[in-house]
DNA sequence: ATGTTGACCTAGA
DNA sequence: CTCTAGGCCAACA
């Protein structure tokens, strides 16, 4: 049984680009509330090349936080074509990644 | 086993 | 819209 954090990984590894997802909605993904916890795994930032932890941002559409920084992180959005106000994603449900079976 | 922490969320004022 | 308070879950000491 993998620990929820490498759930979390796995789950981040399916968003494809130009898509990002909330932090709830992974925990959401998982069948869980651990919104915190999902924080938690990108804290831990094992792997930031194999895992885009950049396209995880907050419910609000806020950026949240990025382990390079939100600068660097807002930089990767942008650059994936997403539309970001300084330090918010404008339209989020627009690129926001479903996950589909977590199961 | 208990307590603290964290890249958070929701609701109420 | 902004601010405050409570809750929620897993990992770690």
């Amino acid at each position: 049984m993998k620990t929820f954090n490498e759930l979390c990984y796995d789950l981040l590894k399916q968003i494809p680009e130009g898509k990002v997802v909330t932090y709830g909605d992974i925990a959401h993904a998982l069948n869980c509330k651990a919104y915190q916890a999902v924080g938690n795994a990108m804290a831990n930032n094992p792997n930031l090349i194999i895992v885009p932890c950049h396209r995880v941002v907050k419910s609000t559409g806020e950026i949240g936080q990025y382990a390079l920084g939100v600068t660097r992180k807002v930089e990767l959005l942008k650059s994936e074509g997403i539309e970001i106000d300084q330090r918010k994603v404008k339209n989020l449900d627009k690129y926001r990644f479903q996950f589909l079976n977590s199961f």
